[in-house]
RNA sequence: GCGCGGAUAGCUCAGUUGGUAGAGCACCUGGUUUACACCCAGGUUGUCGGGGGUUCGAGCCCCUCUCCGCGCACCA
């Protein structure tokens, strides 16, 4: 309703009738007998009903005795019938055609007639005329030249006076009144049961009535240039399938009636002349070639007394259609650029994307392409993407009758804004839709408070750095671990531009959540916590800071569009802003920051693999631990029985006993295990966990059996594929490399627990 | 009637050119080692809706059936 808005919306409607686009003409409009009001097709919802189907009988004029018998759903509307037709091709009532029959009630006599339209094969395969409250009759009358006689009120009552007893009856009530006189005056045969669709009203949550009425219409203009844009992908649809529903709605487009009985919304802005305003109204058609008995423009007419403005408003599409452009700028820009200057710094036409729900493509989205193209002669937006519904947990679709929606304040309360957001983001599939589950919104919170408990771990450990991240970077003597968080998060970077880039919002939530919970809590800040002991290398501590630092800052910039608060908070607080520059208006991180680790070190993979033994071995020695019982045994040594342990360092011998909650990793080549002595095989080795005492050679033995057994079925796997000819020769070559490596690595382990279990004996 | 989706672990859902089925929640076991119990470690869980086909190989491709949802048309 802003002021320049509300002329954007009076100069199409003036531009478009006076492009003889929009007229105004009595026709079968969707009525609304409840808001009393006309609405557009889009707007009716088509419902299944439990009806009745009613056979009844008329009279055939001039043959005392004979009868046509009807089926109908709608008795009470039998005084409005014109004619009674059948279908011109029916040999059963062929020689009824041209004569008349008799209406009960009023009674008089109407005629019989032929329309291809009547299906032989429905109810008697004969139809009761009633062209003023039924489309398809309505147009049947027009082909016949048939009498309209109009039966309710706008509201739905009966407009019948010669019936007294129906007359003023709601129309269901009349139906039932109607059955019962038709009963009584023994032309009723039976009533069946019977299911049929009825068109409900959108908002009014009644049955529509098809009513003939004085409405507004519109021609859709650039229909061609709308249809073609899609046609062609200048206009990309995600996912792709709506581009389909899309062109068959385009193909097959109605005239839009734009002309609401309502109070509120923009008025059209058509004046008549006060002395022929009854008779204007009453035209049986209105358009352009009416021009000089009207007044229709953005302004009112200088001399109001003479004039009668037209009571209705527009459908409120009418203004949102023009949503791309008329946000952008005023008219008076539009049309006069040079004396408005302005038109160009405000205007950001055409735009990118449109974000948008499937459940609006006609309401909304094609009528923008229409009048975008038709008022700036250029496409509004290049993709279009159509986002999830979000349906309650039983499927249905979010409503306000149906109250199942949740109050987006009442959830932010419960799990914070950012929660909310990043579980919805997290569940935003590309294509279909999605049942909301609070627990998808309970992870978001969880997450929220994670990324803070991870900042607040930061803040502990260590004083806030100015942050120099790269230059520090270079400087800093960089662990494994720190070389493979941030070769990781360079990996991040270039996963969310491949995701965002595909429309995968879900997959960048996913890409986040993993990153940070699993890649850099659990594992980088687990193994890393050594350095963070008061007998630590300062050096390396303040290494340490700094890759954290680098990756949290990071991961702030990565992480805002889905969690802006949080984030922002946490960007101010950590300092990472120098005090001075919010987290939102800081260049996003592909279009300022160098990769984190290629300067640094050009080949990161040794570190990483390096890395990945480690974690990996972390992973069966932990398991090992819970397998007998130690998991929370502190005191747990495991022993390498031999020198070979190069290239692991002590270091990175206490920080696999840190993961693995182990007093310590001791090489010892003089080891000589007991016989039922725990052992393990991982990347780095094969390990024994000495237990005093719990030695038990048979448990020992029936656990690497058990793990034997798993490996034997992966290596007969790998060996079977290896062992087809017909996979070796067809299948792509990085198959076969890496079956063929998977064989060597199952052999091996296969040899090595063999070998173990042999020297339980 | 025409068209479009969906059916994968108990639940909600991922699974991107066909190549050893995944996440979170739930559940079970153990754990408060000074970031986090809104947490940590470990574990259990699948005739990938049914049937048929193509292929060396199918959750993925083709055909068919069943069920759920949506759009369009018709509905006397």
């Amino acid at each position: 309703m802003d002021p320049e808005y509300i002329k954007w919306v009076q100069h199409v409607f003036v531009d478009l009738f006076n492009k003889g686009l929009i007229y105004r003409g009595k026709r079968m409009v969707n009525w609304c007998p409840k808001t009393l009001t006309a609405i557009s097709d889009e707007e009716v919802i088509p419902t299944p009903q439990k009806s009745k189907l009613y056979y009844m009988r008329y009279a055939v004029a001039g043959e005392p005795g004979r009868f046509v018998e009807i089926a109908t759903t709608r008795p009470e509307t039998l005084m409005g019938d014109t004619a009674v037709a059948v279908n011109p091709n029916d040999k059963r009532y062929a020689d009824l055609v041209g004569k008349t029959a008799v209406r009960p009630f009023p009674e008089t006599e109407i005629p019989i007639i032929a329309d291809e339209h009547i299906d032989p094969e429905f109810g008697t395969g004969v139809l009761k005329v009633t062209p003023a409250h039924d489309k398809a009759d309505y147009e049947i009358g027009l082909r016949a030249n048939l009498e309209i006689i109009d039966v309710l009120h706008p509201d739905g009552r009966i407009n019948c006076p010669e019936c007294p007893d129906l007359d003023g009856l709601d129309r269901f009530e009349a139906r039932d009144k109607a059955t019962e006189k038709l009963e009584s005056m023994g032309l009723l045969d039976k009533v069946d049961d019977y299911e049929n669709t009825v068109g409900f009203s959108e908002r009014g949550h009644v049955p529509i009535e098809p009513r003939l009425s004085m409405q507004w219409f519109l021609k859709y203009p650039s229909v061609k240039e709308a249809t073609d844009a899609v046609a062609h992908n200048n206009i990309v649809m995600r996912p792709e399938r709506w581009r389909k529903t899309y062109l068959h709605w385009m193909e097959n487009i109605q005239d839009w009636c734009i002309s609401r009985q309502l109070w509120w919304g923009h008025r059209v802005p058509v004046w008549y002349q006060k002395e022929k305003a009854g008779a204007l109204k009453n035209a049986e058609s209105l358009d352009s070639s009416h021009a000089a008995d009207l007044h229709v423009s953005t302004e009112p007419p200088t001399d109001p007394e003479n004039w009668v403005q037209d009571d209705d408003v527009l459908d409120t599409w009418f203004s949102s259609w023009l949503w791309p452009f008329a946000t952008m700028e005023t008219v008076d820009q539009h049309l006069d650029p040079e004396n408005n200057p302005d038109a160009t710094s405000r205007c950001f036409y055409p735009t990118s994307d449109l974000v948008t729900g499937p459940d609006i493509i006609f309401f909304w989205v094609a009528r923008m392409i229409m009048a975008g193209f038709e008022y700036k002669k250029e496409l509004p937006f290049k993709n279009v993407f159509f986002t999830a519904l979000i349906r309650d947990i039983q499927g249905r679709k979010m409503s306000k009758s149906l109250g199942n929606s949740p109050d987006p304040l009442d959830l932010i309360a419960k799990y914070g804004a950012d929660g909310l957001r990043f579980g919805l983001m997290r569940i935003a599939p590309l294509g279909t839709d999605v049942r909301f589950d609070e627990k998808q919104i309970e992870e978001g919170r969880n997450f929220a408070n994670k990324l803070w408990n991870a900042a607040r771990y930061r803040q502990m450990v260590g004083d806030n750095q100015e942050l120099t991240a790269n230059s520090q970077l270079l400087t800093a003597s960089l662990s494994i671990y720190d070389l493979d968080i941030l070769a990781k998060l360079d990996d991040l970077a270039t996963n969310l531009e491949t995701a965002y880039t595909n429309y995968r919002f879900n997959d960048v939530g996913q890409l986040l959540y993993e990153f940070f919970w699993s890649n850099y809590c659990d594992w980088y800040l687990e193994a890393v916590k050594n350095n963070f002991k008061p007998d630590a290398d300062p050096k390396r501590k303040t290494a340490t800071l700094t890759v954290m630092d680098t990756v949290l800052s990071r991961f702030l910039q990565h992480l805002h569009p889905f969690m802006p608060h949080i984030t922002e908070e946490l960007w101010e607080k950590m300092g990472y802003g120098n005090g001075n520059d919010f987290l939102m208006l800081t260049p996003a991180v592909g279009d300022s920051a160098v990769p984190a680790i290629a300067d640094r070190c050009p080949n990161p993979d040794q570190a990483r693999q390096q890395v990945e033994a480690i974690y990996q071995s972390a992973r069966v020695l932990r398991n090992l631990k819970a397998e007998y019982n130690v998991a929370a045994n502190k005191n747990i040594r495991f022993i390498i029985p031999s020198t070979e342990t190069a290239p692991w360092s002590e270091q990175e011998l206490s920080t696999l006993a840190l993961l693995t909650g182990a007093k310590e990793i001791a090489t010892d080549p003089s080891f000589q295990a007991d016989k039922g002595t725990p052992s393990a095989l991982t990347p780095i080795g094969q390990l024994f966990m000495p237990l005093e005492g719990l030695i038990d050679v048979e448990a020992e033995k029936s656990r690497l059996n058990n793990e034997l057994a798993k490996v034997e079925k992966e290596f007969s796997k790998a060996q079977a594929k290896l062992n087809n000819p017909n996979f070796v020769e067809r299948a792509k070559p990085e198959a076969v490399t890496k079956a063929r490596a998977d064989l060597a690595s199952w052999t091996e382990k296969r040899e090595q627990l063999n070998a173990m279990i042999t020297s339980l004996h």
